[in-house]
DNA sequence: CTTCTGCCGTGTTGCTTCCC
DNA sequence: GGGAAGCAACACGGCAGAAG
């Protein structure tokens, strides 16, 4: 039960973060900016107005007055804060979320109920009027309750997240898959920037470069879509969306992988080239169009590679990369040759980016590029004819649970 | 309905270390 | 030796749920 209460709390703040999401993604005009965190947890600054959104989630708790009433003394000290400076007037809204009791509050609020649910309080056996403290008239209480808006029925955690998810394959044209990878993931990413910033101006956002920002194929390494989601639960969804095709095409398939050199072992990868050879070759005497996998490993040393081939080689495991003979160059056409029954090609390695590049160029079937990084992409070929799938990863392990 | 609890992030304080 | 920078320990406050 220890971590009980920090669950449920970031559920709270992922809830908020998607709020955020929300409200912006329903700014109508590109110029209109929010404020995380400014005078409440979210600011709204659209053409006309201004508003301050509080926002409250209670997953499990019920709706009483008193759970509120201290936002709403915070509303009210900013309210008179700017008229006694005479800043022009901004609209509050609390936006909460009870598991029940909302039926105990009946909007709208008059003043009378007002100060008796929320303004009279009581701290360490002293009873407190807030109206009276801040010395303001029924009449300014009136024109508080006019520009405060209150809202208990807010949607729960999912509902607000599918609504987002939705929201972006519209905006989109995209699949659910790529709205939650890649649109909210970014979308995560540039929020959290904004939240842990320190000036205000670096909290602040406009609709435009928030769909500018999110709007990217560079999808970064984002630890809050992981809290979000489990690492296994990612794993899967990749392997749904791009690996479960049962009757697999004689494609050129180009793998790309990155090693991390301070956690890399041999045997490791020596494992996952043997997986993918396995699930994405066919080599059997009666298929017509055979074929075997092409593999690229990023950030592996030149000599580890020669010794990592050289292992596979001793142990009857055919792989070609391109250099037929000593001394030779690197060859396209030979690394381009069908696998097949009799040649027993098992696995074709490109050993450099280059290699990489020409054999793209060179092939006339259908190509398909799978590269799975760490922390940045390395790779970029923008041809509308080749399928290139990018996906984020934190350790080899990982790719062997999505192929 | 109020108070308490566990958790987290942040700000403060006072000390050490480093460089001039 | 003095001042600036860095750092660790600590306290504090906010949060949401649970207990009282």
């Amino acid at each position: 039960m220890t971590n009980r209460s920090a669950v449920d709390t970031i559920k709270g703040y992922f809830y908020q973060f998607d709020l955020t999401i929300k409200k912006i993604l329903e700014l109508k005009e590109d110029g209109e900016s929010i404020i995380i965190e400014g005078i409440e947890d979210i600011d709204v600054k659209s053409t006309d107005e201004d508003t301050a959104i509080q926002c409250k989630y209670y997953a499990k708790s019920e709706y009483n007055h008193s759970v509120i009433a201290k936002p709403i003394r915070l509303m009210l000290t900013h309210f008179k804060e700017s008229i006694s400076s005479s800043l022009p007037a901004i609209n509050y809204y609390l936006y909460g979320y009870f598991k029940r009791g909302q039926d105990k509050l009946t909007l709208p609020l008059d003043v009378q109920q007002l100060k008796e649910r929320f303004l009279i309080y009581r701290k360490d056996n002293e009873r407190y009027e807030l109206h009276n403290i801040l010395d303001l008239t029924d009449q300014e209480l009136e024109t508080f309750l006019k520009q405060l808006t209150i809202n208990i029925n807010a949607d729960d955690y999912d509902t607000q997240l599918t609504d987002i998810h939705n929201s972006f394959t519209a905006k989109f044209k995209c699949s659910l898959f790529q709205a939650e990878h890649y649109y909210y993931n970014n979308a995560l990413q540039v929020i959290k920037r904004l939240a842990t910033s320190n000036s205000i101006e670096d909290r602040t956002i406009t609709k435009k470069e928030f769909l500018d920002e999110i709007d990217k194929s560079q999808l970064l390494f984002n630890e809050w879509f992981h809290i979000y989601k489990e690492r296994k639960e990612i794993n899967k969804s990749y392997r749904d969306e791009y690996f479960s095709t049962l009757n697999v095409s004689p494609f050129e398939r180009f793998f790309l992988i990155e090693v991390d050199p301070s956690s890399y072992t041999r045997s490791y990868l020596k494992e996952l080239l043997f997986i993918i050879s396995n699930k994405w070759s066919k080599l059997s005497q009666r298929e017509r169009n055979s074929y075997c996998p092409y593999v690229y490993i990023h950030k592996l040393d030149y000599s580890e590679l020669i010794q990592l081939k050289g292992e596979l080689i001793t142990e009857q495991f055919r792989v070609i990369d391109g250099f037929d003979f000593s001394g030779a160059s690197f060859n396209v056409n030979s690394v381009l040759q069908t696998a097949t029954y009799h040649n027993n090609i098992k696995l074709k390695i490109l050993n450099s980016l280059d290699d990489l590049i020409l054999s793209l160029e060179s092939s006339t079937k259908t190509r398909e590029i799978y590269q799975f990084y760490l922390e940045e992409e390395y790779f970029d070929y923008n041809s509308a004819a080749v399928k290139h799938i990018k996906i984020p990863v934190e350790e080899i392990k990982d790719i062997k649970e999505i192929i």
